[in-house]
DNA sequence: TGATTATGCGGAACGTTGTTCCGTTTTGTC
DNA sequence: GACAAAACGGAACAACGTTCCGCATAATCA
């Protein structure tokens, strides 16, 4: 796969020191947005009115379209948040943990993100084009986090050297996507089976095949 | 798989000579609006509005929401309507060709079904309780009219005889989904390419491997 | 054929949604 | 503190799904 892509996200929470500055109100009403969006997607789903959102992070309506001038655009910000937040998660818990555990709790934390995605998985097909960038995000942020990690494990014989990240990647996904209902049980264990799967891998000479 | 499934349709268009007989204009306004239907939803998608179906069928709303409660109900009767059309070509074909000639044209027949009917995979994947029983219809028709021609061309020595239907359907389906756009030609070779597939395996012993 | 009645029809009207607009407020700068 | 630019709030708009009810009409019986 191919690694030299465009960054199709910018300008819109770091640093924007060019010109002019960000307004301290403007950012703060984005950041309640975002998090008041995440909420109300989580408990109502991502088809939950725009309004519920504006009450909910205690800005109008205006203000939401001010800075996500459509609604596909503050689902794909939270969607790039969340993105952007599992992949950071990944150094954090390297420093934390050894590698074969540091890599084990995330990728119990990766399935949490893709089980609470459930609604998001069929708007990304819907053919908006505020989604488009969406996927190749997602491989761009999230195959290196997990890459390292893998690298770490295998160096210190934790887990095989033999998996590639974006196959285990879109195998968790798949893993997760097949489980309804809010409960999060089976997918872990799906998980933790297929952790151990790599943990296995890394006892024998490092050939085996995976399936 | 289980073919002892409940008829998940029934009620809707054939002769109801219980009690009462359904007034004609009733039953053409109801023939009407699946028409109007299925040319909307072909030209402006699945989520195109109610009111441009009901001017389209020459009738107005509330005699839309009086045959088809809620619009999911329309979308799942003009896809039940599509899937039996499909099916009742099945032996049309079988008639009218050879047992080889008929089981390639209805594949075709099938692709094309499926290449126009991308909104509605999201759509069945929405949760909405309208759409529950369209996976089960779609399977109880299709299998066997698909069955029937893959047994005849089998029996005839113009297809190889190890192919499951279901397995057939789906994978035409996944072959066809993955074409944008209106143009039909790729997924018409990719069809023919498959079905050149059943025909060599007919060929040979009869047990060698598809993939 | 004409009267009767259940059945069906039409489209105005309602509630909810995404989105726009503009008068007012707030922020950063001199 | 004064000023301009930036951002805010929420009423208002348009489009949607859905409901409602007065009116039309097809089937039935005389």
């Amino acid at each position: 796969m191919n690694d030299q892509l465009e960054d199709p996200c910018d300008g819109l929470e770091p640093q924007g020191r060019v010109d002019r500055p960000v307004r301290a109100d403007a950012q703060r009403n984005v950041n309640s947005l975002l998090d008041a969006a995440l909420a109300v997607f989580a408990t109502s789903g991502v088809d939950a009115p725009v309004r519920e959102i504006a009450v909910k992070a205690g800005v109008g309506v205006g203000t939401l379209y001010r800075h996500f001038p459509q609604r596909a655009d503050l689902v794909a910000a939270v969607f790039r948040h969340e993105v952007d937040a599992c992949a950071d998660a990944a150094p954090v818990l390297a420093a934390e943990y050894g590698a074969g555990e540091a890599l084990a709790r995330w990728m119990q934390r990766y399935a949490d993100f893709i089980a609470t995605k459930r609604g998001l998985a069929s708007a990304l097909h819907s053919g908006n084009p505020a989604f488009d960038s969406l996927p190749a995000y997602f491989q761009k942020r999230l195959v290196p986090a997990l890459r390292t990690l893998l690298d770490a494990a295998a160096a210190a014989g934790e887990a095989r050297a033999d998996v590639d990240a974006y196959e285990l990647l879109t195998a968790v996904a798949n893993l997760c996507m097949q489980v309804d209902g809010g409960c999060p049980a089976p997918a872990h264990r799906m998980v933790a089976l297929l952790f151990d799967g790599l943990r296995y891998g890394a006892m024998g000479s490092g050939d085996r095949s995976i399936d």
